[in-house]
Formats: structure tokens, sequence, C-alpha cells
DNA sequence: TCTTGACTTAGAGTAAGCTTTAACTGTTAG
DNA sequence: CTAACAGTTAAAGCTTACTCTAAGTCAAGA
């Protein structure tokens, strides 16, 4: 069990230190443990839970929404369905943007082609 | 040769009036014409235009680099190369987009499966 | 002890991409 | 003729997602 300051962890995972008091700030981030000194110590789990926050966040979900989701998580297996509809209906929405960008891809193709 | 109102245009490419005026405004959308009483009138080649626009925009391109590449494209041939190698570069960028995306679809499936 | 450096906070500032407002103009139906 | 309507402009306002600043705290090394 690793711990990481808010600089160790911001490298982890590839975001700022800004970004990352950001999110905990609009509760994407709940129970990040602070030290004595009050210094920010991020676990395994929650490099985890950004991971998570990263991929869903890239598949043009909004934070408002992903931190709805992380509520539906915080409620455990209560809201279990709640949250799985969530994803599944996320899981809908990036097949339909794979098909939106295979179609860009192909007018960007195309144009590239014609030699005009 | 036909011709629309911004409220047609706007209708045909799923756009506001607003987002219309804003890409003119923005350089995006030159050489819109315009009516004895100053009302804007959009031809065919004008709504292909957005519609590429949308597919630039729909693939991650800012309205700056559209309207560069749009710029160029202004320009004629002499700037075929170097629009061309834009349209490229992007394609490269949609391709591995569509690889991101299909990553983070499984993961997402994959949280899905875990039941948790 | 002093100072350096990495952190803390609240809150201000920024950038992109719209979106709306206010004030106005020209066209058309009654 | 006049009211309604669809458009015009410049400029202000909004939302999202950061990004930075200012002022302060704490721990460790010279």
């Amino acid at each position: 069990m690793s711990l990481y300051t808010i600089a160790q962890a911001s490298e982890e995972v590839d975001l700022t230190p800004y970004t990352l008091r950001y999110y905990e700030k609009e509760g994407l981030l709940p129970n990040v443990t602070k030290d004595s000194a009050g210094r920010r110590k991020y676990h395994d789990h929650d490099l985890q839970r950004i991971g998570f926050i990263k991929c869903l966040k890239g598949t043009g979900m909004s934070l408002k929404q992903i931190k709805d989701y992380g509520d539906l998580y915080e409620q455990g297996k209560a809201k279990f369905n709640e949250r799985n509809a969530m994803l599944e209906e996320h899981r809908e929405k990036i097949l339909q943007e794979i098909k939106i960008q295979k179609k860009y891809l192909k007018m960007v193709e195309a144009k590239i082609e014609m030699k005009i």
C-alpha cells in the first residue's frame, strides 16, 4: 500500500496538481486523506479512481456527470443499478461516437484524395 | 442553385443562427453574400463548407485551426501542399483518437462486467 | 535560527465556443 | 399605415474546465 504526494500523484496520472485539487473541490475525489501537516496523501485507489475519471472525461462525459456517477458509487450497492445504467448508456454513447469519428475520418480521407 | 436564409441554413446544418454568425465573425465563413436589405444568403457551397467545418470540429480541431485551414483553402492551389499536410496530420490524429476511444470503451465495458 | 521548498487555501483570471441582449432596420400582411 | 417579424450589429454574458496568484504553513537542511 503506497502513498503519493500531490506532485507524485500528478506525475502518475498525468494531470497537474491544480487539476487534482480542482477535481477534489468539485467532489470528484472524496476521501483524499491528509497528513498531520494538512498535505494530501493519495492512495492507490485514488489513482485508480482518477484513471477512470480520465476514461469517462476522455469519452465526453462532463465533470458534473462524472461527479454524479461517483456519488452513486459512494452509495455502494444500493445504487448499483442506477450506476450501471449510467455506464451502459455511456457505452452506447461511446459506440455512437466511434461511428461518427469513422464517418468523419472518411470525409477527411476523401478530401485528401480529392487533391483540390 | 438554391439560396438559404440564415434560419434555413441553420436548419439545414443543425447549428443556431448565432453560431453561423459567430463562425462568420471568426473568419470561418468568408464570402457569405447579403441581399439588398443586408440579410445573409447562404449558397450550397456555404453549406458544404459548414459541413466540413463540422467534420473538423467534431474530430477535435479548434476553430482557430479550422480558420487557418480555410485561409489556406482561399489561397487556392498555391497552398495545396500545406493544406493537404494539415489534413494528413489531422487524419493521424483521428486514427489515434479512435484507438483511444476503443481503449476507453473496453474500460467502461470491463467496469460494467465487474458488477460492483 | 534561518531559509528554502513544497505544500495549503480562497478566490481571481483565462480560453474556447458559443449565447444572449439591446437597439435598430427592412419586408410583408392586414 | 402600421404592426409583426425576421433579420442586422456590437458588445456583454455564460459555461466548462482548468490555471494561476497571493498569502500563509510546515518540515528539513546549512
